[in-house]
DNA sequence: ACCTGAACACCGTTCAAGT
DNA sequence: ACCTGAACACCGTTCAAGT
């Protein structure tokens, strides 16, 4: 009477099952323990076998949950994508009405979490992930921060701010200039520590003279 | 009485010289073969010792040449460096006394290396090669780049196109930009086949974008 | 259903030994 | 001065075998 295969290829969710051989929700855990090796060793230093021996499980063990080191990279991106795309949902309610307001603070928390977990955005934009991973990601949470962005700039167009009447290209030139900015920041690249490069007062100024203009 | 040591440290640069053992300039030869190996591989594939056996010699001998994998990267990465460096300094050549025109120009030509050299690119800037090898690269050629950019800005200052003054912030605003384009490129993240992404006018229209302003 | 541990084919790096 | 090849400590991945 009761359909068993509803749910094929979904984990159960609910996290009252505690009698699963050793240890709970392996999956859940090991995803954790990676996001920490990956903040210790950077992205091209992480292992599988050192995230399973932290786990305290055998080096076979990950191969149950995760299909290989790049599926299991690709979840970890996934969290990356799904905590930025509601940064920045939470942006445009945070800034009401305000859609400039809402496109220089959607850069400013784009580059705050470049700064706050470099090594997680360098793996979410670092090119690292095979493209079959990539797709099942991006259908979900990648196309959700850029639509949040693109509804930021839809925003501005029906309180009419802007000169282009093309959303798509305001949001393009908008996240190149963010993205670029996070990019150097992630990598290194530019010295948070410098006067002249503080990040939160230097996304604010690229956005300015974004939206500003540098010529006279 | 002829000095023979007055070129330690340095391969002779003649290429006339064929009696050195096996292989002439092992350390260009192998320099080139990790181009092959990189564009082939990825970033993340390329092996010293997969290095070594296309290059016919065993899998010690490059560690005669360079102190270890970053060194050999980040000889490859300077390459780039100094392509970028040499590209943009002809740019400026190429429009002479149209400091508008050489920093759309730049920007194009910054977005071109990365679509023709997308490994590269991420070698370059995916924050990869040690804090060790990347001072000596960016006193030499990082510098020079960015240096081609200040130089276009002042250019454009000396001109007196600008509503800034600060050739800084400026040139970071311009670079951030095209630098956010050219790794989402690089990251394949845009999709280049496609009509709305054109990389030539996508890098123009974000450069008018920025020099005129989003708002109206 | 989930985990172990041996096995395989790879790595980067070092170092005595060769020429 | 430059290269070889064995050795070491690591990888990712697979798979029979265990519970």
């Amino acid at each position: 009477m009761v359909n068993k295969k509803l749910e094929k290829n979904k984990k159960i969710k609910s996290g009252d099952n505690s009698d699963v051989y050793h240890h709970g929700n392996l999956r859940e855990e090991l995803l954790d323990i990676a996001l920490e090796v990956l903040i210790e060793k950077g992205v091209s230093d992480i292992s599988l076998r050192e995230v399973a021996k932290r786990a305290g499980v055998s080096h076979g063990a990950p191969y149950r949950h995760f299909k290989d080191k790049n599926i299991l990279l690709g979840s970890l991106a996934r969290r990356g994508f799904n905590q930025l795309a509601t940064e920045l949902s939470n942006v445009i309610s945070d800034y009401p009405g305000d859609p400039q307001k809402q496109l220089v603070e959607a850069g400013v928390v784009y580059v705050r979490l470049a700064i706050a977990s470099p090594e997680l955005t360098q793996l979410m934009f670092g090119g690292r992930i095979d493209g079959d991973c990539w797709d099942s990601i991006e259908e979900d949470v990648g196309e959700n921060a850029f639509q949040s962005l693109l509804n930021i700039v839809i925003n501005g167009l029906n309180a009419d701010i802007y000169k282009n009447e093309d959303s798509m290209s305001i949001a393009l030139a908008c996240w190149t200039s963010m993205h670029g900015l996070a990019m150097l920041y992630s990598a290194g690249q530019l010295d948070i520590s410098s006067d002249h490069f503080d990040p939160d007062s230097l996304s604010r100024m690229i956005s300015d003279m974004l939206l500003y203009g540098l010529l006279k």
